[in-house]
This record gives C-alpha cells, sequence and structure tokens, in this order.
DNA sequence: CCTACCGATCGGTAGG
DNA sequence: CCTACCGATCGGTAGG
C-alpha cells in the first residue's frame, strides 16, 4: 500500500470505512462506534480513518447517509414500477417486513437504534436521524393518500393515523427479533398490516 | 456530612443515586451513565457512588430494577380495584399512555430505550431488560385472556397477536413524542387502542 | 464516603 | 495514510 494514494483509492477507503461503521453501529450504536475500534478493524491507524471525516461527528453523519441509501435500496426500490394505489402500498409494507426479517444489518433497524439513541439530544446527526425519518413517513403518507384517491382506501381514512400505526407495527417487529428473537414476529407484522390496509 | 453514615442514611444515599442515575440513563442511556458524572450531580466522590454497587454493571442492573417499579407504581397499579376484563385493560392501556404523554422520565420510556441499546449484547443488563419486558408482555396477555372469557372481546381474538399491536402502538408513540415531538401522537395512540379494543 | 491513584481508551492534532 | 503524540475521561482500586 503506498502511503499516498490516487482520488479513487481514497473514495474507496472511506466507503469501506463507512460500510463496516455502519454495521458497527447497527449494533453498539453511534456513540458507542469509536474510531480506533473501526481503524482496527479495518487494519487502518486512527488518524486514517479520521481524516476522512475530520471529527467523529462527521464520521457519523456520514454513517447516517449510509444507512439511508441502504433502507432505499431495499426498500422504496423494491416498489419501483409497481403501478400506484395499494399495491404499491402492499409492496412497500412487504419489503419493509422483509428488509427487517432478512437481518440485512446485525443489529436490526439502524434509523430505530439511531432514533432512541439521539432523540434525547441536539445537534446535526439528531437533526439527519429525525429528517430521514420524517421523509420516510411523508413517503408514507404519499402513497396512503394515492390509494385513498383510487378508491383502495375507505375515503374517511386519516392517512397520518395510518402512517403511525404502521411504524407502530414495524417497531414492534423490530423490538421483538432484536430483544426477543421471535420468529413469529414477521409472521405478526403482516397480519397487522393486512387488516389495516385490507377492511378498515 | 460524616463520613461513616448509618444504614439508614446509607441505604437514602443508594436511593438518591439510583434516581438519579434512572433520569440520566433515559435520556443518555445505560452506558452513556458514568460514574463521574452521576459523581459531580449528586456532589460526591466517584468511589462514594461506585461503593454502592461494585461495579458498573452493578449500578445499571440496579438502574433496571428502579425503572421496573417506577413502571409498576405509574401502570399496572393504577388499575388495581379494576374489574377484570375489558375494562381492566382499558385502565391499563390508558395508564400507559399517559404515563409516556407526562413524561414522567426526561427521556420517555426507559425500556424502549434501554431495549433498543442493549438488545445486540449479551450478559445480566441485557437479560434483566428483556426479562422485565416478557413480564409485563405476560401480564397485558393475562388480562387480554380474562377479556376474551368474560366476552369483552371476540371469541377468536388472538392474544399475542394483540398484545404484539399494543407494544406496537405504545412504541410508535414512545417514537413520535421523543424525536417528533408530536402532541398529536397521544391522542392516535389512543385511537388505535380504541379500534383493537372495540370492535375487531 | 473520601483522597489519591492506576492503566486503558477516548477524540483529536502535528508533522510528514 | 502513517507515527507519535496530547489532554480528558473512563471504570476501578488502595487505604483510610
Amino acid at each position: 500500500m503506498s502511503p499516498r494514494n490516487s482520488v479513487l483509492e481514497a473514495s474507496l477507503t472511506r466507503q469501506r470505512i463507512v460500510d463496516r461503521g455502519l454495521m458497527l453501529a447497527s449494533v453498539d450504536g453511534l456513540e458507542g462506534l469509536t474510531i480506533g475500534r473501526l481503524a482496527t478493524e479495518l487494519g487502518m491507524s486512527k488518524a486514517g480513518v479520521l481524516g476522512h471525516f475530520g471529527t467523529k461527528e462527521g464520521l457519523q453523519l456520514a454513517v447516517v447517509d449510509a444507512a439511508a441509501e441502504l433502507f432505499a435500496r431495499e426498500v422504496p426500490q423494491h416498489a419501483r414500477g409497481v403501478p400506484p394505489g395499494l399495491t404499491h402500498l402492499h409492496t412497500l409494507c412487504e419489503a419493509w417486513v422483509s428488509y427487517l426479517e432478512r437481518e440485512v444489518l446485525p443489529g436490526g433497524c439502524f434509523f430505530t437504534a439511531a432514533a432512541a439513541e439521539f432523540d434525547g439530544r441536539s445537534g446535526p446527526v439528531r437533526d439527519a436521524i429525525a429528517g430521514m425519518d420524517a421523509l420516510w413517513r411523508r413517503d408514507l403518507g404519499i402513497h396512503i393518500r394515492r390509494a385513498i384517491t383510487a378508491g383502495d382506501l375507505p375515503a374517511d381514512t386519516d392517512p397520518d393515523q395510518l402512517v403511525y400505526e404502521l411504524v407502530g407495527i414495524v417497531l414492534a417487529l423490530n423490538h421483538s427479533l432484536q430483544l426477543h428473537h421471535d420468529k413469529q414476529a414477521p409472521a405478526r407484522a403482516r397480519r397487522a398490516m393486512q387488516r389495516l390496509l385490507r377492511n378498515r
């Protein structure tokens, strides 16, 4: 390894750091993610890791971004091409449950863990987490409204209430999987969603 | 202050430490709760704090116990004397929502935060958290089954499914309150619960 | 319950 | 991207 890498090599190294950081943070939290441990696991020096982000907060923000990209790849992208309305909403929810069921990240849903960790603080990391969560809720709301317009859901459906309840079902799924290793949880999540999306 | 306190004084000091520790941990997590900070806030030395628990893990276990006692005082105890069946279940759920709505702990639901923090680890602290959660779910299940037996809920109700969905509603409540300061969340939680407990 | 320590690790910097 | 540091703080101990 040459001490001075090309721009391409540097960006690949950065990607490696962020990917590993995301996995570590999903288990130990964004604060439990330490530069020293990350460096050791990657066979790098601490300064080498930190150089890509400036500060630990910079690293945390990069990990939040990576988590958002992973989620976008795993959930909304799976519904690409599916016609709007209830079918689209259903595809979205199934991809969401499947994403947690397959335990793509070792610590489960990154944003659930990060929200619990940072909701009592202030600053850019907390804001980034809250912003991503708000974006996803907005997305869900849009698809719910389309399903209402299409006549797939009752006209008196409260979109924000439905978003709230769907989020609850998935939070319970993540909780049951991570804390109790309850293998029945995905089936329970699907059953609860079916009831919400079918006959209200 | 005499350097050697009586047994009573020592137990009162211990209570002060645990109470403050619970408040700090609800915001910063059980790992973010440091002995040094706790000592400073209480005007004590680190050794004085640690002496009551031996290790940090001992302190964490004491805080988990205190959280369970607080929850028991705030939720199940509020339903004491209420006849079994749907009325009891309803009282329990209302006390549960109210507990979070009033923000009794500054960081919201201690067990939600602690579960998210420790679910990826192993050891006595994780086990204590999971055990308390399992106890509360079992309690809920018992009251649901009583309501079914009393004919207050449909005979084909799946008790564990209902527990799952109630837990989800409360997890969503805690999430909305702590991350988004959404003041409509308690109303949404009550609406979702009403629908689950009334006409299924 | 205190003072006075201990080694380990934290985030971060200087300089190359 | 490295080595070699820095001060601060961590959990914990010795001894009173």
